[in-house]
RNA sequence: GUGGCCGUAGCUCAGCUGGUAGAGCCCCUGACUGUGACUCAGGUUGUCGUGGGUUCGAGCCCCAUCGGCCACCCCA
């Protein structure tokens, strides 16, 4: 019989490996904690016309990477490509947006049929962050320095470059549209096939083509600075100020417009060489008409999203895990000789009363002294405490488990005083 | 979606021009050590990704398929 294995572009995270991802989400819940973020959670299932409508018909996300299929009742449902129209979702849904503003988070996976590589799969975990109702560029450049203090605590910042644009209002980033298309379709002909396509559709993106003839073209169109009004283009200069002064280097890149349909005003992405051809780890941008696209309230929005096991591989490349996350257990308690195991299942949840935080791993499934010793040694815990026969009702041993094995005899009572001095935590009665 | 490389024990890999599989690590047992690691002796491990085909015979050739890696593309 066949063996069933995973799915293409969908990954295992093996207990090796949840420390890493621990850590990252432990220290992104904490900033944005400290940020007074509020999480929020939502389905992974959504109806197609929700992606279909935010993110653009003719993007390369709804046209070939999402997961659609038919539910029993005939109705289209998408696996989310991404969180931000979900959120909006669920926001206007239930109220959230309605004469307030909202500063939110969420964690989760997201589904794109891509083609897998290093960094891209098709299951991938996303943190993204959106704030609501609020239209003036201070939002952005809180964005921005959240993201900032995000890769100063996990020790990655120095990897990390931010690249900023102005798409204008959402009337600016139309009459600009229109002027590139007009120019462009004089040079229809010469234009790279993708560009021809997008000449219809989605134009801005033709700006980001890699095509050395398109690039060629392109060098003549007319530019998007100019044709942002005066008060746009004013608070992007603010902005860009705010992050001088925070000291937040950037990099303005003109060129940068965006995959997704609903951007306008401020984009940016964190971009890095460290991970090969996937180089943008974050990024995100103004939303303003979003909500009112999908049959809601009118009401401003920014967010980013990163990738996380692109922070994961960053993190590992760059050796930027705190040593010991790793190590899950601090006390192994042997069990040596018949009759000793139900004593020392009693005593480790006597210990994990009394010392809480205490990690304690009771050796299971026999075997002889030196096997478990060995064990206790491969565990990784600091200290074994070793019950032995028919004395250990009486006496046990604390062996500290470094290179010199210092054993010690306590008197089964005092084992709990023992232990709370060896690790220096409080003992409860 | 396009192109390139690849898929042999849990892990890292070897296997010459086709003759039905090996090494190291790990693991287990024993000896030694006043009970881990060190040293010595021994032991387990694979439908050679999967399914077809060519052949007297295929891990090695051919086709398909699944999966991995890298680039394009796309994006987080």
């Amino acid at each position: 019989m066949a063996k069933i294995q995973a799915i293409r572009g969908m990954n295992d995270v093996l207990p090796t490996q949840t420390p890493a991802w621990q850590y990252l989400e432990r220290v992104m819940r904490d900033l944005l904690a400290a940020y007074a973020y509020q999480e929020i959670r939502f389905p992974i299932v959504e109806q197609t016309q929700l992606f279909k409508r935010s993110i653009g018909e003719v993007t390369d996300i709804v046209e070939k990477e999402m997961y659609t299929f038919e539910d029993r009742n005939g109705e289209s449902l998408s696996l989310r490509p991404e969180g931000t129209a979900c959120c909006v979702r669920a926001a206007e849904q239930h109220g959230l947006l309605y004469n307030q503003t909202q500063k939110l988070w969420y964690m989760g996976p997201m589904y794109r049929h891509e083609r897998p590589q290093k960094g891209r799969y098709r299951q991938f975990y996303q943190m993204g962050v959106e704030a609501f109702g609020m239209s003036g560029i201070d939002i952005e450049a809180e964005l921005l320095m959240l993201s900032r203090d995000l890769w100063q605590q996990l020790g990655i910042d120095d990897v990390l470059t931010l690249e900023i644009n102005n798409l204008g209002n959402s009337e600016d980033r139309k009459r600009y549209g229109e002027t590139l298309k007009e120019y462009l379709l004089q040079h229809r002909d010469v234009l790279d096939e993708d560009s021809q396509r997008r000449l219809e559709k989605n134009v801005l993106r033709i700006l980001d083509s890699k095509n050395p003839q398109t690039r060629e073209i392109l060098k003549q169109a007319p530019q998007l600075p100019d044709h942002i009004c005066a008060d746009s283009a004013a608070g992007f200069q603010q902005l860009l100020e705010i992050l001088a002064q925070a000291g937040i280097a950037y990099q303005v890149n003109t060129s940068l417009v965006r995959g997704l349909d609903y951007y306008n005003g401020v984009v940016f992405e964190w971009t890095t060489d460290k991970l090969g051809a996937q180089s943008a780890v974050c990024s995100g941008g103004r939303y303003d008409g979003l909500s009112r696209q999908l049959g809601g309230s009118d009401t401003p929005g920014v967010g980013f999203a990163l990738g996380m096991e692109r922070m994961v591989l960053l993190l590992e490349e760059l050796e930027k895990l705190p040593a010991g996350i790793s190590r899950t257990v601090d006390l192994y308690i042997c069990v040596i000789g018949d009759g000793v195991q139900q004593q020392a299942l009693i005593l480790a949840a006597e210990i994990r009363r009394r010392l809480p935080t205490l990690r304690v791993l009771t050796h299971c499934g026999g075997g002889k002294y030196n096997s478990q010793l060995k064990k206790a040694y491969a565990s990784s815990a600091q200290c074994a405490l070793i019950l032995e026969g028919e004395e250990a009702q009486r006496e046990v041993k604390l062996r500290v488990l470094d290179d010199n094995g210092d054993t010690s005899t306590v008197a089964a009572q005092s084992v709990f005083d023992s232990l709370s001095r060896l690790f220096d935590i409080e003992l409860f009665d």
